[in-house]
RNA sequence: GCUCCUGUGGUGUAGUACGGUCCAUCAUUCCGGGUUUUCAUCCCGGCGACCCGGGUUCAAAUCCCGGCAGGAGCACCA
């Protein structure tokens, strides 16, 4: 065998391709975009588009444009404090921001151009057609009688439909691709309608907006886009457009797609559907820790560098997957252990008194057991402690870093400093540094709440904390003397 | 209905272009154990998969044919 075919021996099938495989097509100049609706802020879903054209970026020192495709009024329209969230959200989960960002709602004088090149050039033209009467021609493959109007004709229906004589949905501007196309969604495709809703950002200023295929393929091309990489819904897209370019004799860039994801602590949601949920008081707004949202990811601790990895490893594949958040968080409680200092937090708390002649007036406590953050929590311990209740023995229990304790009723005496057996060893707090607090915890559509006392030592408002015996928790500050904390994981 | 995409353990993923070294990789979950004065981190071990049926071949996860299943598009949304 070796002597038949010993390069059959070198080949590495084993061997984990490490990160994304390489872009297609050239590469010596590579320019990607992400291409949100600004309708809200981003949710974990753009992040793995954020994610993996960042990687890529990394890889072939790419520029990315950030391009908020904010061309519908109706039916999904822009908020306004979505732009700059998303610019934000974008910088929190690439590391930089975006190289060019663009709005295309600024750009529209140039949409309008080349829809008025596709008129004059006779591959567009002005449809007056109900939508209803064009599907029907669309599965009849039947050419729709505005087909074939003079390009002076569509040039006066044009600017009927531009100075607002002819309302909406009186007519569209389509691409002729042809009506006898096997596939039923490229044939004469829209390209652009009529929207006197104003818009939030330009007002009333134009009356015909581009549809998301004209527009986008309009600005890939004049941004020089060499690679989209988008879902794998929006192959009909690809198809749609590569006509279109081959009009304006044009080099369409390369796609590649990545199929459907599904998380399976989050059902099915939407955008709009958490647009109307926070303005029902359904949540508490867009950071609500129920909601997979970015700003809500941030807010309850979660590092950018675990989704990086999560999008890393699932890679760009077209199958439609179903992922758990207990992977991200696997990934992410390795990140942020090192970084979080300890605390401790007893739910549901019982207190003992504790008897011995000589207890210590302080301990110390590493502020980390490894040593990654260096430096120690003193306690000052008085005679008063409190244990979780579910913890609670009649009998023999260890106080963690404290000493070994034997309860009798509400009072504990100390039998020994150091460990004399294997006891359980608990979590326990000093009356005077119990501080009342609350741990939010969020569980599918509720989130539940559970009392307890937080250790008032060097709390910063904001910072996360890993408690002891619990798991992650974010400290969000003390409302009305009662301390705040919200759930990660542990 | 038409057009298209995808099927590898519970969940992801590698391997599939060029069939053998694949009784199938790695991660995560789960289970068991170890370290640890946290149920964290870390370490070790284990369970567990090539959608189905034919065909070609000495040999098929890989090639061919036919099914089946899941998803998407056919919007004057993105």
């Amino acid at each position: 065998m070796e002597s038949l075919a010993p390069e059959a021996l070198d080949r590495e099938r084993h061997k984990k391709n490490e990160g994304l495989r390489d872009l297609p097509g050239n590469t010596s100049e590579v320019i990607l975009r992400f291409a949100p609706n600004p309708n809200g802020p981003l949710s974990i879903g753009h992040s793995r588009g954020v994610a993996i054209n960042s990687l890529y970026a990394d890889k072939y020192q790419a520029k990315i444009v950030l391009r908020f495709d904010d061309t519908d009024t109706k039916v999904k329209p822009p908020m306004v404090d979505a732009y700059a969230w998303i610019e934000e959200e974008f910088e929190w989960m690439s590391g930089k921001a975006a190289d060019v960002v663009i709005r295309a709602s600024e750009r529209m004088p140039i949409y309008l151009q080349h829809a008025e090149k596709m008129l004059i050039g006779g591959f567009g033209y002005v449809c007056k057609c109900t939508a209803e009467d064009f599907r029907e021609f669309r599965v009849t493959k039947t050419e729709c009688p505005c087909r074939d109007k003079s390009v002076q004709q569509n040039m006066d229906d044009w600017s009927k439909m531009n100075s607002g004589e002819i309302d909406e949905g009186g007519a569209v501007v389509r691409v002729k691709t042809g009506m006898d196309l096997p596939n039923p969604a490229l044939r004469d495709w829209p390209a652009l309608r009529i929207q006197h809703s104003p818009h939030p950002i330009v007002g009333d200023k134009y009356k015909v907006w581009p549809l998301l295929d004209f527009q986008s393929a309009i600005e890939d091309h004049l941004q020089g886009v060499s690679h989209i990489i988008r879902g794998k819904d929006l192959m009909d897209s690809t198809r749609k457009q590569t006509i279109l370019y081959e009009h304006f004799g044009w080099d369409y860039p390369e796609p590649l797609y990545w199929g459907r994801v599904k998380i399976h602590e989050f059902g099915g949601f939407s955008t709009s559907g958490m647009s109307s949920s926070i303005d029902s008081g359904k949540f508490s707004g867009w950071d609500d820790p129920r909601l997979p949202t970015l700003r809500a990811m941030r807010r309850r601790g979660f590092d950018p560098r675990s989704l990086a990895e999560l999008w890393e490893e699932v890679g760009l594949t077209q199958k439609d997957i179903s992922i758990s958040m207990k992977t991200l968080e696997s990934f992410n409680s390795r990140i942020i252990d090192g970084d979080c200092e300890r605390r401790v937090f007893v739910s549901n708390p019982k207190s003992l008194d504790i008897n011995a002649e000589n207890i210590p007036s302080t301990i110390s406590m590493a502020r980390h057991p490894d040593g990654e953050i260096e430096g120690f929590r003193v306690w000052e311990v008085g005679t008063t402690v409190s244990i979780q209740n579910s913890d609670f023995v009649e009998g023999k229990l260890r106080l963690k870093d404290f000493a070994d304790i034997i309860i009798s009723g509400s009072s504990a005496t100390i039998e020994s400093a150091d460990r004399s057996d294997d006891r359980k060893i608990v979590h326990w707090i000093p009356e005077k540094l119990a501080l009342e607090a609350i741990l939010s915890v969020p569980d599918g559509e509720d989130i539940s709440e559970v009392n307890g006392v937080l250790e008032d030592f060097e709390l910063i408002e904001g910072e996360l904390y890993q408690l002891e015996r619990v798991g992650f928790a974010r400290f969000e500050g003390i409302q009305d003397g009662i301390a705040r904390l919200l759930w990660l994981h542990n």
